[in-house]
DNA sequence: GTCCATCATCGAAGCGCTTCGACTCGTTCG
DNA sequence: CGAACGAGTCGAAGCGCTTCGATGATGGAC
């Protein structure tokens, strides 16, 4: 009781009793705990890291639940690769895991309908199509973009265009289609041209993104609103480069839903970034939430984006 | 019994049995069987993921980790971050799991302190400057690199390049080191001329392996070990494409300890491996090995590397 | 002096398994 | 025909906790 606090116990007899925890070196029994208790303390995260994804950006996803959890004296419990859908039903069904965290979520993900059957709480980082009864947490993808197109607007560009993700992500991801069809939305809206354009097949590309550049410059655009890897926000630069073209002087730019810094670009350029620590976070606290009497309502959580500005947006031919 | 198998049952009786648990669903709470049992079957798979560090690379071998360890029924419990030293103490200590991989292995790392503290069995896959009494798995870089060398040798190549990690890598990374070591010890055994460069500072950058790729070549070299991301191989190969050198013709080239396809590259390159699943299939053996009676010996267990040729090597000025 | 609140102490039940010994059959073998 | 054996059943202990109710001890309020 002087541990866990399910009693009262007077401050100083806590402090006792902690000290010679601290001398013996106890730690209770993992295995007992989950037995007696209710809870486990883990929960299970279940990323299948298909070959087309960027490794990298998922990861830092997985460490930010990571990090989260631990902050909730919560372990991770790694489901990936086949077991990112065969070890939901496992774990669910042994009791391993108190809840479930679901990352890089497919449109059509066939984790929906397992999150359909199993008894434990299931959260989704990214908004499948069918999300009917799920929590799902995800940045405001649409918001974003679509402050990106204001930005722009604002600024007086008439033309712009949107270097987006290679083109398989536009399948097998959730939340690319998003951002393009807000980006097409936005600018109708405003009334301005847009022209977009992907780095890449099914891999991204340098030169993939430089053909898109290179293209939506040659259509007219005068400001470009960048939705891709690091990489190919790179090669666009270097298009810039080659063409003798200055950010923002003669080109403005935006960056929507990067994970990276893009102050640390070779130019900096302004950002409206994705946050994986924002979601993860959000996420490990639904997923508490969803073990206590009153869990939290199904639906879908977006979370406002955010603007950094680098001096990367002007007046167009300023 | 007739699940665990450890007394006689009856073919039949087993299968009657295994019926009626398909047919409930029935599946034994974790926490009981932890408990009761002597295993949790769980691993704990420690990688700090440094951001220095080649995370698709570091996935690699997670996704090889936890596959291998599905294979014996086995979960993976993901330490990363600040919690992959202080996760250490925390589930040996509380029972979380029978085991520790240990990845991510830096020539000083904390961890091994750690492990020699703690009761749980650990098993480093990579292998620390300091690693008495400890159970390590690696390939054996200094044969891998050998072998390449021996290759040029063999075709008759007289100066050869390496060209290597990022400069960090050699500091906070255990295996560079060997490898750039066992080349030029290689090489001067074979009595030819050996030169090396890296392919950037802290961050492998595109135009620090052209860059080592011309010096090298201007320094009369007639074929290129290639110890370096993928990356730095693109760039290598567009170095040897702007100065209209034709592999293996004018330049033969040899990839040691690559985890990507080099038939793939735009220049298919041969390749000496180094094959994550090797190196986790090993270490989850070894695991599971040091639960029983009998643990395995400490000692440093290394793997032959393999050679794939992709007809990148050939005689010089052939 | 009594009464009550506060906190420490105690004993016990039970979480859902694993593991063991003991016992019962029916069958086979010498 | 009895011994020996394989296979199924049964009961019980125990893994190391959490949680609960009950009982004691202490001190302040009245």
């Amino acid at each position: 009781y002087a541990l866990s606090g399910k009693r009262p116990v007077a401050p100083d007899t806590r402090r006792r009793i902690q000290r010679v925890v601290d001398e013996l070196g106890y730690s209770p029994n993992a295995g007992a705990r989950m037995l007696a208790g209710r809870r486990t303390q883990i929960f299970a995260l279940t990323e299948p890291l298909r070959k087309d994804t960027h490794v990298p950006t998922h990861m830092l996803f997985v460490i930010a639940t990571a990090v989260a959890a631990r902050r909730s004296d919560y372990d991770i419990l790694l489901l990936t690769d086949e077991q990112a859908q065969a070890g939901m039903s496992r774990v669910a069904a042994n009791g391993l895991v108190d809840a479930i965290l679901v990352l890089d979520v497919a449109p059509d993900d066939a984790r929906v309908a397992l999150a359909r059957q199993i008894a434990t709480p299931t959260i989704f980082i990214g908004v499948p199509d069918d999300n009917d009864g799920l929590i799902c947490v995800d940045l405001d993808f649409a918001a974003a973009i679509a402050r990106g197109v204001d930005l722009l607007a604002d600024a007086g560009h008439t033309s712009i265009g949107l270097i987006g993700q290679a083109e398989t992500a536009y399948e097998k991801s959730n939340f690319p289609p998003r951002v393009r069809a807000g980006f097409l939305e936005r600018a109708a809206d405003r009334g301005i041209r847009a022209d977009y354009g992907t780095t890449g097949g099914k891999q991204v590309s340098r030169s993939a993104a430089r053909r898109t550049a290179a293209a939506l410059l040659d259509g007219g655009a005068t400001a470009l609103v960048l939705h891709c890897a690091e990489e190919a926000h790179g090669a666009v630069l270097a298009e810039l480069a080659e063409r003798g073209l200055r950010v923002p002087e003669d080109v403005s730019l935006v960056s929507v839903g990067s994970t990276f810094d893009t102050a640390a670009l070779s130019t900096p350029i302004d950002s409206i970034p994705l946050v994986p620590e924002a979601s993860c976070d959000l996420a490990v606290a639904l997923a508490l939430e969803s073990l206590d009497s009153v869990p939290p309502e199904p639906g879908v959580r977006l979370i406002p984006p955010t603007y950094t500005p680098h001096g990367s947006i002007a007046p167009p031919g300023d």
